[in-house]
Formats: structure tokens, sequence, C-alpha cells
DNA sequence: ATTAATCGGTATCATATGCTACAGAAATCA
DNA sequence: TGATTTCTGTAGCATATGATACCGATTAAT
């Protein structure tokens, strides 16, 4: 077991862990339907093997893909916990599936011998929640920028808080890059080069370098 | 203590949780700093008394303040559980104030005789960040949509997925909205004036009536 | 080594949106 | 009631960004 609630158990406490918690295994085929958005979700699922399309729908019947997931991920611990507990996307196998349910309700209250390996699950949970919301919250940091510049800018000042470092070494590619900053590539492209005769920075492939900090950080939205 | 940690509990327990878990009450001046963004996060604050800033600082010295908390608020509670335990952003004392500090770990590991309380307050520190993480996880939904109308209408088809009811009452002034979308106000009028000339939606201050779903879901980005 | 595919920079043009200003409507307050 | 303030729609103009196309550079595949 893959999955980030399994951090830090070894293989013997992961079966004590399922022990505990007895999530229960079901089986579907092609083209099931697993969960409908908005249906109340009491617990979260891990696939086991196949794998499984999220998906938005809409009132038209139509629906969009919006991610896939397989052996070793798993979807609804957010929503589970959440105070309004519903799922937020429809779930359907893509292939014949095999998905682990566990209720939230036995992980929240604790066994009553208190475990460590329960314990320890919990802790994990907390942090998969966290993590995410963190990646969330820079994403939404930087897109919430208004302009291009300041997109680019609020990014680059976030990796450097980060690795206290000039010279960055960029995850993705410039059209990944534009993705994330919910822009064109060729804009994206257009500004850096802007940037770069300015002398505010420089780049070449998946490294950027910042030049002038300074002068960078002013490129930043004045908030309102 | 009117923190969401303290949901359900009642005012003996809120009590007894103060036993088990020992936060550390200190004061702070007016100005004073209180958390550096960067510094290692082992848990995080409550705010008994006083007015205290989150703001981004910059190299140059600058500061920007994203906002303000006062009695009862708490931050950094995700980040202490993130893996990267870091403060996400700096905290100042704006007046002078009393603060409780409660280390995170003794929240994880349950005390030994795995109280009631105890596990409650675990139960509702997962779900203030589950939430936090749908109210972030709706915002960047909408917000990443590309043109202002896909804006518009990924906000409506929300809220009416929720509701299930199409005439739907706003939880904020049109300038209010348009700053939610991360638009100017102007473009929101104009562009929900055009919405109305086609039919799709009717609206007269906070009301907003879907008229044509079909026609509205539309007018979301096709995602690439 | 040749070919094919991907990646990245640039130019042109169209347009969606921001900005500013103004005025009527609605709400708040004295 | 009248006086202020806030909220909202509209208009004109400026401009940042998107879309498309093209080409060279790089990388991967045969």
């Amino acid at each position: 077991m893959k999955n980030p609630l399994f951090t830090d158990l070894a293989e013997e406490e992961i079966e004590s862990a399922r022990q505990c918690l007895s999530p229960s295994r079901r089986h579907y085929s092609s083209g099931e339907l697993i969960a409908l958005r908005g249906d109340p979700a009491d617990g979260f699922g891990i696939i086991i093997s196949g794998v499984v399309e999220i998906c938005k729908d809409f009132y038209s019947g139509n629906h969009v893909v919006v991610m896939f997931l397989s052996e070793g991920d798993s979807f609804a611990e957010g929503a589970a916990v959440s105070s309004n507990a519903v799922y937020p996307v429809t779930v359907v196998a893509k292939t014949d599936c095999e998905v682990d349910f566990y209720y939230i309700q036995p992980i929240l209250s604790m066994c009553s011998s208190a475990c460590n390996v329960h314990k320890k699950i919990m802790t994990n949970l907390l942090r998969l929640i966290s993590d995410r919301l963190w990646a969330l919250q820079r994403r939404l940091d930087v897109i919430s920028q208004k302009t291009l510049r300041g997109k680019i800018t609020s990014f680059l000042l976030d990796m450097f808080a980060i690795s206290h470092r000039k010279k960055l070494k960029l995850p993705f590619f410039k059209h990944e890059w534009a993705s994330y900053l919910g822009v064109s590539r060729p804009s994206l492209s257009r500004e850096l080069s802007w940037m770069r005769d300015e002398g505010l920075i420089d780049f070449s492939g998946r490294e950027v370098e910042i030049l002038d900090l300074t002068q960078l950080e002013k490129c930043l939205d004045p908030l309102e």
C-alpha cells in the first residue's frame, strides 16, 4: 500500500490497520458509477487495482474528466472529514477495478485500544490534507495576481523563499508553467523576455535566475 | 473560547483540554514579532486578546498586511501539521495581545488516557483544515476559469449544485463578488448584463436567477 | 546519421478586460 | 423629511493577453 496514509507503517502494521479499520472492498466494472457528486461522503476510498476517473458532471448529462487515479491513490479524504460531507466530484470506474472503502467514523473515534497504528494513520491523514491545503494556497496566491508579470513574480518569489537560492530550477516545461499560472505559453514567453530585457531575471531552459530581487518584488500586485 | 477547535466542547471540557495540552500563554507588545515567515512551525496559536496582523514580508524590508486576526482566531494550524512545517506568513502583534501556543505534537500523539476531549479536538482540527481546503478548492475552480463568463458560470453552477435552486441569493455585493472572482467590478457588471441580454440569467441586487441551465453550462472553459 | 517529435522564442492581429468617470438607485442616518 | 453614503449599471478608451502561425533548437527514436 503506497498511499500516503500508510507512510511510516511497516507491512504488518498496515495489516493490523486493516483489521482495526475494516475497510470494505468493492469491485466495479468498467464504466460503473462509484460515487456521484453531491452524494454523502461518510468515508474515503483507496484504489487497489484498476483506473478510476474523477469528473465533473453537468445538468445536461455531459461530463468532463478532471483526472485519473490508479493503484494507491485515494479520493474523498477531504470531503469525508469536512462539515458538508458530500462528494465534490463524481467518481467512475474507467476500467474494472477494486476499491477499499474506509469509513471515516472509526478513524476519528480511535479504537478502544488507541493503537499506535491507528494514531499514525490519523496523523498521516492530517498531514495529507494539510499538504494539499498548502499546495492549493500557493497556487491560489500565484493565480490570483492580476497581471501576468505578477503571477510570474509571485511564483518566483515563492520558490526563492523556499530554496533561498536565486538560481531556480523549475519543476516544469514552459507550457506546463504557463498552465500552472493559468496563462498562454506565448504570453508567458513574451513576458519573460521583457523581464529579461529589463534586467529583472535571466533564464534558459528550466533555469531561472533572479537578478534584481528588489525590483522584482515591486512587480507584485498591490493588494487593494 | 469561540475557536472552531473547541466546537462541541462544554466550558469545563475546554478547561480539561487546556490541562491536557498545556498551551503556553505569551504576551506581546504592539508591533512585536510573533512568528516570521519561514520559521519552523511546531504548533499553532490562538488569540486570547488583542489584534494580530498576518503579513507577507519581502526581501526589501517592505511588507503587506494580508489580514487581521482577533480574539478566538487561530493561525498556523495547517502549517504545523504539514510536512514542511514552516510559517507561510509572518505574524505580528498589532496591539498588545495574548496568544496561547499549542504544540502540535501532544495533540497528534494523544494523551495516555486517550481522553474524549482530546479526541474531539483532533476531529475539530481535521474538520477545520478540511473545510478550509474545500473553500480554497471552490475558489480555485472558479478563478482558474480563463474567461470572465466562465468564472461567473462556474460560481453560479457551484451555488446551484449546493442549493438545487435556480434562484440564488448571493453572499456578497457586486464589488465583493468581483473581488472573489478576481476581476474588476465594471467588467463583472458588463458581463452580467450581456448574459442577461442572452437570456442566460436574470439578476437584481444580490439575487441571481438561472434561466437557461443547459446554455449556461456551455459557458465553462473546455479543459485542455 | 536521419528523421521525427517536442520544446521554446517571436511576430501579428483580434479582443476581452481593466480603468476612469458619471449618474441613477438604494440604503443609511440625522 | 432631507442629506450622505454606498451600491450598481453604463460608456469610452487603453492595453494586456490570447490565438495562431512560423521557425530554429533541442531531444528522442530509428
